[in-house]
This record gives C-alpha cells, sequence and structure tokens, in this order.
DNA sequence: TATGAAAGACTAACTAA
DNA sequence: TTAGTTAGTCTTTCATA
C-alpha cells in the first residue's frame, strides 16, 4: 500500500468504471501498471469487491438492535441479511450488538423493519436513527 | 422499479463488474436491455455511483460524534470527510449528532481519530464503536 | 511498457406491445 | 410511445513478449 495505491482506490471510490487507461494518464502511469495494482488489490483483499451504493427509497437509517445474552448474534445477524432494504448488517461492540444500515421507501417500511426486528424473539432491545445526509470521505 | 431492476441490482451489489451479457444471460433478457435498465436507474439516481468496498487497514469502527447546540453540524461533518481512512460521514437523528464510519490500520489510528475529533472545539462528546463484523445485506 | 487479440459496452435502427 | 432486441462498431481489458 504505497500512495500510487491509494490513488488509485480514492479514483475507484469516487467511480469504479473510470477506465484504467484513464486512471493511468491521471496518475502518469501506465495501463498495464493499474491493471496490475488493481489486480493485487483485489487479491490482497484491500477491495473486498465492486459494487454499486444505491438508493432504492427515500430514508436511509441505523437500526440498532440489542439481543439477549445467552444468544449468538450472529445467527440473528445471518438471518437479517436476508430483509429486503437491508444494505450492511454489523456486528458491533458497545451498547447495542448489531447495526442494520437499511434503505427504505419511507418511515412507514422502517417502521416495519424495526416491529420485524422486536418480533424476533432474541432481541431485547433496538433504536432506530435516520441517516439525515451521507458524505464520500 | 419493478422485480429486474431488483434482481439487476442484486447482481450489482456483490460484482459490480459482472458483464451485462452474463447479467442478461442469467436473468433471461437482452444484453440492451440490462444496459438500458441500468442507465435508467443511473439517471433516476437509484445507483449513485460504481464504487469499491474496501479494507485497507484491519480495524472499522463507528465513531459517533456530538456536536455542541449552537453550531452547524453540517460543517463539522463536511470538514470530517476529508480526514485520511473515514469511509463515510453521516448526519443522524437521535442523540448524537454525527457518525463517522472509519477503516483504520489498527485500534491506535481509530484512537488518534477519537482525539483528532474530540480536539474539535463544536464536538462535546464521542462515542465509538468497533464493528466486529460486516455482511451485505 | 507496448502491442495485438479478445471481451465487453455502446450506437442506432428496428420490432413489438 | 415505451421497452426490448439485434447487428455492427468502438473501447477497454487482457496476455504476451
Amino acid at each position: 500500500m504505497d500512495d500510487l495505491d491509494r490513488k488509485i482506490l480514492d479514483i475507484l471510490r469516487r467511480d469504479a468504471r473510470t477506465p484504467y487507461t484513464e486512471i493511468a494518464s491521471t496518475l502518469d502511469v501506465s495501463e498495464g501498471t493499474v491493471r496490475n495494482r488493481v489486480d493485487r488489490l483485489r487479491d490482497d483483499g484491500v477491495i473486498e469487491r465492486f459494487t454499486v451504493a444505491t438508493r432504492t427509497g427515500n430514508v436511509k437509517a441505523m437500526i440498532e438492535v440489542s439481543v439477549a445474552m445467552d444468544v449468538d448474534t450472529h445467527s440473528v445477524g445471518d438471518r437479517m441479511t436476508d430483509w429486503d432494504e437491508v444494505d450492511f448488517v454489523w456486528q458491533v461492540s458497545g451498547e447495542l450488538d448489531i447495526v442494520l444500515v437499511v434503505d427504505a421507501a419511507d418511515t412507514t417500511r422502517v417502521n416495519e423493519l424495526i416491529t420485524k426486528a422486536r418480533e424476533q424473539e432474541e432481541v431485547v432491545e433496538t433504536k432506530t436513527r435516520l441517516i439525515l445526509d451521507e458524505k464520500l470521505g
């Protein structure tokens, strides 16, 4: 991970469809260099995947979920990855155990997701926070 | 947004480099249809951007930040987007105002980021939670 | 790093609902 | 009029030297 790698990643983060040729001329290296670097970054797991950032609904939110002491948070979390409108499921340290990042049509749908979370027998508490604005680092 | 759109998005979310021809044959439509749909989804803002999910460090964390009553959270948040290792800056509702999603080399670096956040004069409180595991929805 | 070959994406004209 | 298809062309990526 040197400076060139970081610059390539910056460009890809903003637009992963930028052609290697364009990245190359921007950074003043050859197309092959960019391609080799990207391949290596992928092999090394620095690039986890090429993906799309979407906004299918009008409301993004974090639903924080706390599960009972004696249950495996992973199995609860795994189940939630299958729910519609759930973009990410994070296992986190701290007060609550799981954070769902969701992208829903409206607040009613968010509410339905909260209800669904609360209906899981392992879930003892939820806290929800709307994501009012998102900016790229 | 019909079922075909959703299926295309699912595929792209998992691998945005899947060729249109491959998506097309998986979903039993023509390559042109996939391309037209993707273009439209992009124009409509459903696809915000093509990007890479990265893990440059070994520790991901949420740093929650609370700012003083009388300041504009946006200006504080905007400043933080420029910091290294910050992937996202969210303005959120609820107890704290801003969530930084960071990807740092180690916990020492996370700690340095927390310190940096606390050094901002508008910041009155921080809470940090490590992201122990991340799964795609 | 440079080049030719292969793969993929794009243009535009056409068809069907 | 809108969505889908197809054929031909152009661009990007890939493999090799």
